[in-house]
DNA sequence: CAGTCGACGGTG
DNA sequence: ACCGTCGACTGT
């Protein structure tokens, strides 16, 4: 090979789970332009070509150099990782344990996975036209007020992406109508960074704070352009949004970006709004509901500088930004921010992370905080933060409890429930009834032989999707026709077994019909879009029952609801994972910060068994803050998280022996300051045909843990049955249960 | 003896 | 993760 003499050498991160790098020698025709850490470049691995990240740059390589295979091509994108992001997702890779090519993997968008690159053009932005009559628009409005709505918008902003509308709760038609009647008109958006420190506030909307959001505001200031991570920890209605926006406005003011961590379903149409409305600056975002196109667009805004605010959820995190000066993470007890798959990191944690190694501030708000950020704020590691008072006259709903032991129920209603739900809806106000169960029934078994409809995969019931017409497993996702007979008996006598949201929504519709009925969940919401429309309808009070997940608990605002409902909390006060009954605390409490709202009192009933259980009289009687620390007591007394630190080490293979026996190996491995528990079955032992184990890796202190994990993941790879099984380890895990 | 399936090993 | 190989098993 003549140019062996070149010496060109990187090693590159390639998206498999392997824990290494790979050399490759680089070609000389491919040296010019000169080679950028953080590009991608095209290798041959295996038999198949793939995108590989450059991490090194070296003159010689300890590989013999004819055993070493060219880079086949560079990827001429224009974009490379800078290398603050390579430090970065090196350090989450080390944190995490978790091989280093998936890791830069994820923090890619889609689009740039992929050997075939994307056509990377712009989005188009609307603008409103100059030329419109105030008789036109105000004739235009009395017939189609939320397209009136749509061109106030547009007409406050400089050029605004149809995702960003889309966000706001507006279609297409109202955009196209608008088009058609020439008030708005759509232009290439430009590829330039531009300077938005001269014009990014608009003071009219700015809210005086109240003494005890000066204060943080003031200290946020104070701290700015030095790593400072701040817990703020206000009561729902405190005002913590306002904080935000004035926390903002200095990294703004010095031409920096900012960065908004959301949960899954948390950026709600109002957010967004009061961004916009505050700030005359681009603002763009990153979540679910946006295409891979439209992700890689936002990916592209904050590498370039193009926008100055970006919301997103979890993998928001990974961000190109290239000049963050501070950033927020909304709801941070919410565990959508921990990736409950392959590369499990919890965004919230790495977030503070970036913002240590960039040396910036960070905000934390919860009206519920985690016990983790809780235990940090009080032990000083944060700046902990207050928020007690609710602006205006506005009052916490008030928390009771219905035992349900010892009343009369109907389609899980207790008659008390029942009662309350009929006086809200006779005032003209709304209710809101909590199930953590999706579909109509959790199983159908039946009457006769008493056979249950199980998974074979799982050995779990299927819940049963009436409106579908199926059985579908809610573990591995398996689909089967409902049975018009027992398999086992014949008979014809199957049945629904307990209640999920279809269920509730029908009956409830039936107990009350003259009112509106509609349910929120996965299933009913899963439509790009149709989750804002439901909204909107709740809010103009289309519908006066709301049947609902979890998802309803987070971050929507209901004015007109007064009542809020938990069917069933049992399950939380005894569950063997450690963390239930701080989600249902969280739960509780962010629902009882939806009821009622300013003038209108709300209130929370909660259906028990357990009336008189210490946990849920403390939560009602003495509320979150008190609740906290009893139950962060009980967690230094068993030595349990935040008070100790956790790694998982999950296996599963075709047979129950083989992860058993690999993780039982692991256990013996002896590491300082540190404690096993297990191997044990996982709660789910079988899942899509597979046998699963879990073994706890329990550590004094973080750095203890590391180590331990770092040991145990060299003597695995020379573990007889480490070949046998499919095996990962997850830091800091929360869900315990699979 | 061709064809199918699953376990296993290697990837620069 | 993914791909190729090899051995076991099936069917003719």
């Amino acid at each position: 090979m003549a140019d062996l003499a070149n010496n060109t050498y990187v090693q590159v991160a390639i998206p498999v789970p392997m824990r290494q790098l790979f050399t490759y020698r680089v070609p000389t025709e491919l040296t010019t332009p000169a080679l950028r850490l953080g590009e991608r470049v095209i290798v041959p691995f295996g038999a198949r070509h793939v995108v590989a990240i450059v991490l090194s740059i070296d003159s010689h390589s300890e590989y013999a150099a004819e055993k070493l295979k060219s880079i086949l091509s560079r990827v001429n994108d224009n974009f490379h990782f800078s290398p603050e992001l390579i430090d970065f997702i090196r350090r989450c890779s080390e944190y995490y344990h978790h091989p280093i090519g998936d890791v830069f993997q994820q923090a890619l968008p889609v689009l740039l996975r992929q050997i075939k690159q994307p056509s990377i053009d712009l989005p188009p932005v609307w603008k409103a036209s100059d030329n419109i009559t105030t008789a036109e628009q105000a004739a235009s409005a009395k017939r189609s007020p939320k397209q009136a709505e749509l061109l106030a918008i547009i007409q406050q902003r400089d050029g605004i992406t149809w995702s960003e509308l889309l966000t706001l709760g507006f279609n297409k038609s109202q955009l196209k109508a608008l088009e058609k009647k020439a008030f708005i008109y759509s232009q290439a958006s430009e590829v330039s960074r531009f300077s938005w420190q001269n014009h990014y506030l608009q003071h009219s909307n700015r809210l005086s704070l109240s003494p005890e959001q000066a204060l943080i505001v003031a200290t946020v200031k104070e701290l700015a352009n030095q790593f400072a991570c701040h817990l703020i920890d206000g009561v729902t209605g405190s005002g913590k949004t306002e904080v935000y926006l004035q926390a903002m406005e200095q990294a703004l003011a010095q031409d920096q970006q900012v960065l908004v961590l959301v949960p899954e379903i948390g950026l709600t149409p109002q957010t967004l709004s009061r961004f916009e409305q505050r700030f005359h600056v681009p603002i763009s975002l990153h979540h679910s509901g946006l295409n891979d196109k439209e992700r890689l667009q936002t990916w592209l805004a904050a590498q370039r500088g193009s926008a100055a605010i970006i919301i997103g959820t979890r993998s928001a995190v990974f961000s190109p930004l290239t000049n963050l000066g501070l950033i927020i993470v909304d709801e941070e007890h919410d565990a959508s921010f921990k990736q409950q798959d392959s590369f499990r990191y919890h965004a919230r944690d790495m977030a503070i992370l970036r913002a240590r190694q960039l040396n910036i501030p960070i905000l934390l708000g919860s009206a519920t905080p985690s016990f983790e950020s809780l235990h940090n704020g009080r032990v000083g590691k944060y700046h902990y933060h207050q928020l007690r008072k609710r602006a205006g006259n506005a009052t916490m709903a008030k928390i009771s409890v219905i035992d349900i032991a010892q009343q009369q129920m109907q389609y899980g209603l207790s008659g008390t429930l029942k009662h309350a739900i009929v006086s809200t809806l006779a005032r003209g106000e709304q209710a809101l009834i909590f199930l953590n169960r999706r579909g109509y029934a959790p199983a159908i078994n039946c009457q006769e032989c008493h056979w249950l409809a199980d998974c074979q995969r799982c050995n779990k019931p299927y819940t049963l999707h009436q409106s579908q017409g199926l059985l579908i497993c809610h573990h591995c996702a398996s689909q089967k026709r409902i049975p018009a007979q027992c398999p086992s008996c014949g008979s014809v006598r199957i049945k629904p077994l307990g209640q999920g949201t279809e269920q509730l929504e029908e009956k409830i519709s039936e107990l009350f019909p003259d009112y509106s009925t509609v349910r929120i969940d996965r299933d009913s919401t899963r439509k790009k879009g149709a989750l804002a429309k439901l909204l909107t309808q709740i809010n103009n009070k289309e519908h006066q029952l709301l049947i609902g997940t979890q998802m309803l608990a987070k971050g929507h605002h209901f004015p007109n609801v007064t009542l809020v409902a938990i069917l069933d909390v049992d399950g939380a006060l005894f569950s063997y994972d450690f963390r239930a009954a701080e989600h249902m605390a969280q739960l509780l409490v962010q629902v009882s910060g939806r009821a009622g709202r300013a003038s209108k009192p709300g209130k929370v009933l909660v259906q028990t068994r357990f009336p008189e259980h210490p946990l849920l009289q403390d939560l009602v009687n003495n509320g979150y803050q008190h609740f906290a620390t009893q139950a962060l007591n009980e967690r230094q007394q068993a030595l349990l998280p935040p008070f100790s630190f956790q790694a998982l080490f999950r296996a599963e293979a075709n047979y129950p022996s083989y992860p058993e026996k690999f993780l039982r190996s692991l256990a013996e491995t002896q590491c300082l300051g540190c404690q096993f528990a297990g191997p044990v079955p996982a709660a789910m032992e079988k899942k899509a045909g597979k046998y699963r184990f879990h073994l706890i890796l329990q550590a004094k202190s973080r750095k203890q843990l590391h180590q331990a994990v770092f040991q145990l993941i060299h003597t695995s790879t020379n573990n007889e049955w480490q070949s046998k099984v499919r095996w990962s380890v997850d830091i800091d895990p929360i869900d315990l249960t699979w």
